[in-house]
DNA sequence: CGGTATCCCTCTAGATACTG
DNA sequence: CAGTATCTAGAGGGATACCG
């Protein structure tokens, strides 16, 4: 499928390419979260960058925003059917993520001995 | 295999992450390459870009770079055993990538009607 | 041929403060 | 609760020039 100039892969590297994408995306695969819910799951994101890249990822239709019109108000994030479709590609992509990082761990610690 | 709070997809859009590093794997995927062959077949890529991206490639593992100590001088960059790891997942994510772009102008073409 | 070095600019992300 | 606005720092990348 890699046949072409303009490889999609750096499609899929805008998409997911936030500092905070892969870990919203993450949570949200686990299931639909409160705007808040996701700032106490990602501890270091501030409230301007969830906010933006939620946006980001609504705009790409990964990401579905329910407005509950009540007082205090409630906003629910959740995987849409579309965005879906994203996660065997996150389990490939994360599979070798995580073998090429444990690799480099091993590497770490043999020239330390 | 999504199963951890540090997701390692993370780990892949680091090390494609470069605005010239998909583009740089898909080539040497199709065969090994020379440093002016890469300039030429990436069209508009700076030295500068081209020598940094490799260098991080070669760092992770994933590009061999030979040099042949001929005159004038002949680097040649390819693949690692390590680096062809690497192609089922640029497989995955391009597939993605190329239906997500596909959608996209779809939509575009919906709302210019 | 295959690079480095330098300068500059833009874009992302963080800090902080404020709001419906 | 769920954001937006503003300012700023730092990294990534481009242009240009030079080198073994």
């Amino acid at each position: 499928m890699i046949h072409q100039r303009e490889c999609p892969v750096e499609t899929v590297i805008q998409v997911l390419g936030g500092k905070w994408k892969p870990m919203i995306l993450w949570q949200l695969i686990a299931s639909k979260q409160r705007f808040n819910d996701l700032e106490k799951l990602i501890p270091d994101v501030s409230q301007k960058m969830l906010s933006q890249h939620l946006r980001d990822l609504e705009r790409e239709g990964i990401v579905d925003r329910t407005v509950y019109p009540s007082v205090p108000p409630k906003v629910e994030y959740s995987l849409s059917e579309y965005g879906k479709t994203l996660i065997p590609v996150a389990e490939v992509m994360c599979a070798w993520g995580a073998a090429h990082n444990k690799q480099k761990n091993e590497e770490k610690e043999e020239s330390a001995s």
